[in-house]
DNA sequence: AAATTTATTCAAATCGATTTGGAGTTTTGA
DNA sequence: TCAAAACTCCAAATCGATTTGAATAAATTT
């Protein structure tokens, strides 16, 4: 394998003038540079990782700890981020170390990847509020970019949707068509998202003036099983006068729920109208349902490119601040929301 | 950062002998020993990785590449080999740089690695037969271990199971039980495992003299809707007489064959024996389905530690012929084989 | 007691790229 | 025309661990 060394012999220049050509340094003839990437192409140059990192002690590695729950849901969603995930990165010519999370204290596999002292910094996904993973790192000024936040006054970097929105763009639509009794299927209670869009839907109902029973609002793991046991009872009416609406927190629970309405031969959306969340996965194409599936949309790809370039900045030296992205989700309409039913034989509350 | 150095200081020591010291050589002093080690703990000492990487060659890192096909099949074993790989190589202080294969040709992403040049060498999964990826791997003198085996008289290191005993195994099995018409739901019949499993079924049937009509094979991913798609018209008859027994190429699809076993009316193990091949993942328990299922059975998990440790060893110099790790499913009969049943409407052939 | 081992330790070279501090050349400006 | 500025390029230091070749001290042998 070449080095700077052999190329610099090759063309009776020193090693330090080589690498300046190659990087792009102003001060090097042009002549000279052209002549040096023509060496460096011809001999097959390739920078020796190790002698770089040691010089400018990173590494060019991110990393990223998993915690595998039982009940793989996150699979699809997994898989869409690490595709974006590490194209994103090898354009900037970073890498990605994944490890599995085996113990029982989250924290544990940051310290011990700290400790072996290999990654420039990480990327954390699912964030629940107070996490202590980000407690961690901040401690030990460790870089890293969250995909969501654990908080809404997050004063690290982040990839995150607003969350307060999402219920709330879908409560307007559906008040503007009439309805009033509106469940929300969120997902586990523990994550800060969800706990984000409780709060959202709450804020978005009693702007309306709408009451929020209980039973109104469950949480759960974002899967078709899960949206159809919950609306199961909730669309038989053994939960109180069933509601005319119900928000999603993902495509797949609506698929749930879309099945519990035929079961109780129910109509969407002229008996209920159901709305979802949609991550834009390739295989879960909410215009596809039947029917088609109203969303706020914001695809999970669109979170890769960011959360790739701001911790690489962030690695660089970049203010945190200026590495938060928030996005919008956009309210798709299609036709699974129609008007609330005329016939309120449940007057509300 | 503590260096070696730093320690050397410390304690009036060359850092030859600091270095020495930790890394276990044998001629320190061991009262001397004691004190370094001491001492590296106190000030928190960590290897510097680059500058050990950029001495020793190596890197500690081996590389994965996925190719994430959209039916998502492989999610669960992805996951389960993800975790105990991880786990492996951490005992051997290495690490996982994973990327996502987004080309049409697959040597492409591996070449890239090769050309960044940060890992010492490959883990390949899912091998096909004449594997171009194997091919370029050794021309190119790179270690790498496969899961699995393009050929069996692999000449490189591996781990896998005896696949051409797998249907043999059940054909025994169920032959004994008075079984003639069996048909294998095999897996995709471009890798290699399900080519061998072709071949073994093949040479099973023909030492029992029993023919194999073409409908009575078929190829598919190891999904459940796989399973209940091929089996129901396999099961109703439509496909000539219909099998007394199946044998699966997963639990998944052996749950897809219960299904549509159900659908018609056919009682397991009276009317038509299942049985599959079970890579023991955590959430599809074999022993669990109704009736519980006879299984061959070689956990996916036990392949994790033999990869990762055949593989650091490669890279240490270990000849391929000491790293080859073939082992044989274990038939475990439980309730869904039974004798074939005694009213043979259709002799055979 | 002198010669030879053996046991410990050290100084210095090494890996390969980056970067600092100059040193020649050439160009520009007065 | 001469000094200052601008260009180019180089030598050498640096990052931190490993390893080779010696050197010193202690133990053993003759």
């Amino acid at each position: 394998m070449a080095t700077l060394k052999d190329i610099g012999i090759a063309l009776g220049l020193s090693p330090a003038t080589v690498s300046r050509a190659l990087n792009g340094f102003p001060e090097v003839n042009a002549e000279t540079r052209a002549k040096v990437k023509e060496a460096a192409d011809r001999l097959g140059y390739r920078p020796n990782r190790a002698a770089q990192r040691l010089v400018t002690g990173k590494s060019g590695l991110v990393g990223m700890i998993l915690d595998i729950q039982p009940d793989m849901s996150a699979d699809q969603t997994f898989f869409e981020i690490l595709t974006g995930l590490t194209a994103a990165l090898a354009n900037r010519d970073a890498d990605l170390v994944l490890t599995v999370d085996q113990f029982d204290d989250p924290t544990t596999p940051y310290t011990r990847m700290i400790d072996r002292n290999l990654v420039d910094g990480f990327i954390l996904n699912a964030p629940m509020p107070g996490d202590e993973r980000i407690a961690l790192l901040q401690e030990l000024e460790i870089p890293f970019v969250v995909h969501g936040r654990s908080d809404p006054a997050a004063d690290y970097p982040y990839y995150d949707i607003d969350n307060h929105a999402v219920p709330r763009d879908s409560v307007d639509l559906l008040t503007a068509l009439g309805h009033r009794r509106i469940a929300l299927l969120n997902g586990e209670a523990h994550f800060a998202f969800a706990a984000e869009r409780d709060i959202g839907f709450q804020d978005a109902m009693s702007t309306y003036e709408l009451p929020v029973p209980e039973a109104f609002v469950a949480h759960g793991a974002l899967t078709e099983n899960y949206g159809y046991t919950v609306a199961l009872p909730m669309l038989a009416g053994r939960l109180g006068p069933r509601p005319t609406a119900v928000i999603c927190a993902s495509t797949l629970i609506a698929a749930g729920v879309l099945r519990a309405a035929q079961d109780m031969d129910l109509r969407v959306p002229e008996d209920i109208s159901v709305i979802a969340h949609d991550d834009a996965l390739p295989h879960t194409r909410a215009r596809h349902f039947n029917p088609a599936l109203t969303v706020t949309r914001a695809a999970l790809r669109d979170a890769c490119k960011p959360l790739a370039n701001h911790l690489l900045d962030r690695i660089s030296g970049a203010p945190a601040s200026d590495l938060q992205t928030l996005v919008r989700a956009e309210l798709i309409v299609r036709g699974s929301t129609g008007p609330a039913p005329l016939t309120e034989k449940d007057p509300w509350p």
